[in-house]
DNA sequence: GGCCCCCTGTGCAAATGCGCACGGAACGGA
DNA sequence: TCCGTTCCGTGCGCATTTGCACAGGGGGCC
C-alpha cells in the first residue's frame, strides 16, 4: 500500500460522490483524480468505485477504504494542529543537560520554572560526557569554560561562577591557614586530571605551587569537594559552596581570572520556540539571584563523616 | 495537511533514523527523501528532524508524527489485505434486487446461500422501481421480461417463468369455468396499469377479450394475485403460483408465448468476483429445481379470508 | 421531446518532481 | 593522524505527472 496521495484521492471521491468534486476539494484537475483511481484500483486489483454518468458510487471495498481514510485525515488534521501549534505553547518535555558540578545552581531554577508551567516535563541530564544538541538529545544546555563555538548552536553568557581556594577546619586545625599567596609552601591541595584541570584556576595552581604539594588528583567535582571537606588538602570551589559550608574556611578570596562561566546554549533551530525562550528568560533571571544568595551544600555522607572526624 | 506521502516519508526517516535508510526502503533517491522533509517542515513552519552528519534525529514533534504515522501504516496495510482478499472469498454483503412478484421464488435460493456462505450478509430489494447496476445499488439483479440491453451489464438466462390463467374455486362457483379459448365471453379478467400491461400475455389478453371484460385493473402483481384469490376475476398468474394452491383453478393452461423470461444480470466489474460468482452458479442450480416443483404461495390475511367467503 | 448543464474520459504540451552525479563533513578504525 | 566508509546536501538534465482543451454521454428541466 504505497502512495498514500491515490489513497487519500480515493478517499475525497468516496466522499463527494463525483470526481469533479473530489478535484475541487483537493485543488487538482480532476483528470488527475481519475488516473489516481485507475492506479490504485489496478495495484489492488478490484474497483473502488462504480463509474457511471452522474459520478463515482464507492464500491464495498471503497466504502472500507472511506472510514479508514476518514480516520486517517482526522489523525492527520489533528497532528498537524498539535505540530503547528506546540512551538507557541510552554508545554510537554523540556531537555536541559549541564555538567553534574553545577546541579546544585540549576535544581532550583528547573523546578520553579516547571511550578510555573504545570504543563512542562523536565528532563535534567548530568553525566560526564557532553550532550550533543545538534543530535537532538537536550533543548538547553548549560556549559562551563570557554565559550562552546559548535555551529548551530546559540550560545550566551549566563553567569560568571566565583571560584575560591577552601579547605576543611579540620585541616586548618592541622597545617595552619596561609597568609595569603605567597604562603602556600608546604601546604597539600586538591587538584583534577582530564578536561576540568585545563580550567584557568587549576592552571594557576599548577604554575604556582609545586607538583608535587598537589597530592589528591580527582576526576569529577564530586570528588573533589569530599577532598577539601575530608581535609585531604586545599581545593577550589565555587563561592556559592563554599560560602555557606561551616566546615570550610576560605584560604584564598575569589580572582577574577579563576571565574568559571557558564553559557547557556540552545540549537539553532529550537531557540525561537517559545518553550525555550521561556526557559532561557527564567534562567536568567534566576542567575540574578544566585550573585546575592549562596546556596547551602548538600552534604553527601561521606564528606560530612569525614569532616567531622577532624573537628 | 495536504499531501500524505511526504507524511509517509517523514514516517520512515524517523522509523531509520537517516534519509538514506528511508529513501532505500521507500524505493526512491535520497535527494525525494531529503525535498519531502523539507516541503512538510515548511508547510508545518516546524523542525521535525534534528539534523546531523549521521542522520536525522526526530524531535517532539517528529515522534508524534511517527507514533500517528505508525498506526497509518497499519490500518492502510490491513485495509490492503482485506480489499485484495474480498475479490477472492466469498463474504461481505451481497446485494440481491429483483421485481416483488417473484421474491417467493427467489427467497429459498438466498437463504440456501445464505446458509452455505456463513460469512454472507444477504440483502434483498424488491421494489416497483429498477435498481441500477452501474450505480452500485446491487450485485446481482433478477429482471423479468426482455432481455436488459444496458451497457456494462453482464446478462444471462436464468428461468422461463411459465404463466397460466387461474380463478379461485368461489369464481368458478358462481361464473363457471371455461371450457377454451372461445368460452371466454362474459367473463371477468384482472388486467394490469404501468410496465407489467405490456408483457405478452396481458397484450394477448387485450386482444382476445373486450376491454370492458377487464373489470379489475391493478399495478402491483401482489394486488392481481390478491385479486384472483378474491374472485374478482380471471388472471394470470405463474404456474409455480397457481398450481400449488388448492383454492385456485387453472383456467386456461400455459403457452409458450405467454412465457415470462427471468435474466440474470450483473455488472461486468463485479461479475468477476468470486462471492458474485458463487451466487451466480448456485442461484443456476436452484433454476433447474424450479421446473420440477411448485411454491406453496403465501396466503395473505385478505386472500385467505375473501377467498374463503366464496367456498 | 428538445435543450442545457454537469460529469466523465482522453490526447497533447508543459511543469513539477525525480534520479544522478558530485562535493562535503563526520565518525571509526588502523 | 590518515584513510575508508557513510552519511547529508545541491545543481543539472530528464521523465513522469499534471493541467488543459475538447469530445462524449446521461439526466433533469422546461
Amino acid at each position: 500500500m504505497e502512495n498514500w496521495d491515490e489513497i487519500r484521492t480515493a478517499f475525497q471521491v468516496a466522499r463527494m460522490g463525483t470526481v469533479s468534486g473530489a478535484a475541487e476539494v483537493l485543488g487538482v484537475h480532476h483528470a488527475t483524480v481519475i488516473r489516481h483511481i485507475d492506479a490504485l484500483e489496478a495495484r489492488l486489483g478490484t474497483k473502488l468505485f462504480q463509474r457511471h454518468a452522474r459520478g463515482y458510487t464507492p464500491t464495498e471495498s471503497g466504502r472500507d477504504l472511506l472510514t479508514v481514510a476518514q480516520t486517517t485525515e482526522d489523525q492527520f488534521s489533528q497532528l498537524a494542529s498539535r505540530i503547528k501549534g506546540q512551538g507557541e505553547t510552554v508545554a510537554g518535555e523540556l531537555v536541559v543537560t549541564s555538567i553534574p558540578g553545577i546541579s546544585q545552581l540549576l535544581v532550583p531554577a528547573l523546578a520553579s520554572f516547571q511550578a510555573t508551567h504545570p504543563a512542562i516535563i523536565v528532563r535534567f541530564l548530568t553525566d560526564a560526557r557532553v550532550f550533543r544538541l545538534d543530535y537532538g538529545e537536550a533543548h538547553v544546555a548549560i556549559r562551563a569554560g570557554a565559550a562552546p563555538q559548535e555551529p548551530d548552536n546559540v550560545v550566551q553568557p549566563l553567569y560568571r561562577m566565583q571560584i575560591a581556594l577552601y579547605a576543611s577546619r579540620g585541616y586548618i586545625a592541622s597545617y595552619g591557614k596561609p597568609t595569603g599567596e605567597g604562603d602556600l609552601a608546604g601546604h597539600r591541595f586538591i587538584g583534577m586530571d582530564g578536561d576540568v584541570s585545563r580550567a584557568p584556576y587549576y592552571v594557576w595552581l599548577r604554575n604556582t605551587v609545586l607538583p608535587a604539594q598537589i597530592g589528591f588528583h580527582a576526576v569529577e567535582n564530586a570528588v573533589a569537594r569530599a577532598a577539601v571537606h575530608a581535609g585531604a588538602g586545599i581545593g577550589f570551589l565555587p563561592v556559592f559552596e563554599g560560602a555557606g559550608d561551616d566546615n570550610l574556611v576560605e584560604v584564598l578570596p575569589t580572582r577574577s581570572e579563576w571565574d568559571g562561566p557558564l553559557w547557556l546554549v540552545t540549537h539553532v533551530d529550537l531557540h525561537r520556540t517559545r518553550k525555550v525562550q521561556a526557559f532561557l528568560t527564567h534562567l536568567k533571571e534566576a542567575a540574578k539571584d544566585w550573585a546575592k544568595c549562596t546556596v547551602q551544600p548538600i552534604r553527601s555522607p561521606v564528606a560530612s563523616r569525614t569532616g567531622l572526624r577532624h573537628t
